[in-house]
DNA sequence: TTCCTATGATTGATCGGCAC
DNA sequence: TGTGCCGATCAATCATAGGA
């Protein structure tokens, strides 16, 4: 009825989805957080810089991921192994970079 | 507070690498926004998130440009001619004062992020 | 073009902490 | 002990983007 206030107020809900490479590192960020998904102002400041977004956005993005997240996990699930997986192997890549490091400058 | 029941399944997939940690559970009250009279029809539970009036939001706003801040009496005075409870209006103009906080912060960084650019 | 899902933004209200 | 505010977040909803 009366619920018609925002097709007036709201003309500037324009939005153009994040870049791909932007999507690619907020869930970096998240499926290697997940056991606590909040960035702090500083983590969010980082984000917002490489991901080439505001930080209110980088707020947005993660208040959405979470809520839709824990609403049907199941439908992640895929998203969240990719990722694991990713993150694994970029783990055992800077494993394996501090060990050579460590060999060559051993005092 | 029926919101747990004692039977959920919650079943997790086989084979899920992923935990269910506790911010996944959290689970906020629902609103109590039983209005300052009664309602007889439908609505006999807390309630839920209240649709502002083009009319109310427009007040608000009127009185928003006027004062940032209210005085317990405003309020008062505000919430009976809106038909909103006093909390309601105190929150408007928290979540307002928010808004704007915000909007400026957003208004000046553009242009930082633009000189810094090129 | 039509229909449906994915997703960014908005916002009334809650939560924890702080000040008075 | 009680109340208002801040900052962050939640949760529901809006409106558009994108894909079949």
């Amino acid at each position: 009825v009366m619920i018609l206030r925002s097709r007036f107020l709201d003309a500037r809900r324009k939005r153009r989805n994040f870049s791909k490479q932007a999507t690619e590192i907020l869930n970096e960020y998240f499926y290697s957080h997940l056991s606590n998904p909040y960035p702090s102002e500083e983590a969010k400041e980082e984000l917002a810089k490489k991901c080439s977004i505001t930080v209110s956005q980088v707020s947005n993005w993660f208040g959405n991921k979470r809520i839709r997240y824990k609403k049907n996990i199941g439908k992640f699930q895929e998203e969240a192994n990719l990722y694991a997986a990713k993150t694994a192997v970029t783990a055992a890549h800077a494993v394996a970079a501090a060990v050579q490091n460590n060999q060559t400058n051993s005092p | 507070q029926d919101r747990s029941h004692p039977c959920l399944p919650e079943p997790c997939p086989p084979t899920s690498l992923a935990q269910t940690f506790d911010w996944m559970k959290v689970k906020r009250n629902p609103p109590k926004t039983a209005k300052g009279s009664d309602y007889g029809p439908v609505g006999p539970p807390g309630a839920m998130r209240t649709s502002f009036t083009t009319k109310q939001l427009t007040e608000l706003e009127k009185e928003f440009h006027f004062n940032k801040y209210l005085t317990r009496a405003r309020r008062v005075e505000i919430a009976a001619t809106l038909d909103l409870n006093e909390t309601q209006v105190k929150i408007w103009f928290q979540n307002r004062r928010m808004k704007q906080k915000k909007r400026e912060k957003e208004g000046l960084a553009p242009a930082a992020a633009a000189r810094a650019a090129k």
